[in-house]
DNA sequence: ATAGTTGGTTGGTGCTGCACAAATCATTAG
DNA sequence: CTAATGATTTGTGCAGCACCAACCAACTAT
């Protein structure tokens, strides 16, 4: 590998459109989550959490980027829904390990699902196979460059 | 296709990976724009200008979905910097024709290139060709949901 | 045992992005 | 002339989030 000198073409950028579409998708998201009692970021942590169960709130902070501090805020929202479980670790006694609740699962699939409309509206302009190619990019990249996330 | 009464998949929902990947290249990104003067939604504002050329702020408004009077704002803090420029309508002397200036094109095109090593991070799951299939699906879709672009 | 480190928690502070409201000016339309 | 419209200015308020300091419980090392 790396044995072309090809200079590079002009490689287009998506951080611009990325930021763009999720705003748009958030804008939307936001009055549709509300009657669950969710808001955008507590849907992220829950589909982070749906993917990687039992999960360390240090792991967590380190996928969701976001300060130690803030996480507790955000699982402690999430707990007093019951949505989210956090147990002790049996190894380290002082670790918490979060894992989703049914009633989280549940939630979350409820969610996702009343989000189909705003899904379908924001990215109106692709077909199904499209947004089906869009969620596996998405969701590789999003695994694949989480720090935590050492072997999947 | 589209012949099987399949009554759906799962379908995969998007929102919340957009979200989590927007905010992690966002992040990034403000650290690299910085040195250019420029913040994230200042990108998302001239990558919407370099593609459509003389659109008025009400437009502008509309498709960045963001309030009028922030727009104003914005437009303020690129024109200071002689990024953008307002013309009067010719056809309606109230309103403002805002187009990329030569150095906007400039500067927009020097911070995408220093923003290459930030979405090399964040979409480093993927490789190239896979990037730019993200993009263009991007592309795809800000432009098509874009209600005030009626004809492209 | 004792000290130091680490995971998590709590409380507080402050910045930033943004929505929203109100008042103003220029221009256009009826 | 009057009303409506595009843009602007100023001000308010909330939410997301980073950061700091203090603290407890549990682990580690000596």
């Amino acid at each position: 590998m790396t044995s072309q000198p090809v200079v590079s073409q002009p490689v287009h950028r998506s951080g611009a459109l990325l930021d763009h579409l999720a705003r748009r998708m958030r804008l939307r998201a936001e009055s549709v989550l509300a009657p669950f009692r969710l808001r955008p970021r507590h849907l992220v942590a829950l589909t982070v959490l749906r993917g990687r169960d039992g999960i360390t709130q240090q792991a967590l902070s380190i996928t969701l980027e976001m300060d130690g501090t803030n996480i507790v805020g955000l699982l402690n929202e999430l707990e007093a829904e019951d949505l989210i479980e956090r147990r002790r670790s049996p190894e380290d006694r002082r670790r918490h390990l979060v894992a989703l609740t049914e009633a989280g699962a549940k939630r979350l699939a409820e969610a996702e699902c009343a989000l189909a409309a705003v899904e379908k509206e924001v990215l109106g302009a692709l077909d199904d196979s499209q947004r089906e190619a869009l969620h596996s990019l998405l969701l590789q990249a999003a695994m694949g460059s989480d720090v935590s996330c050492p072997l999947d």
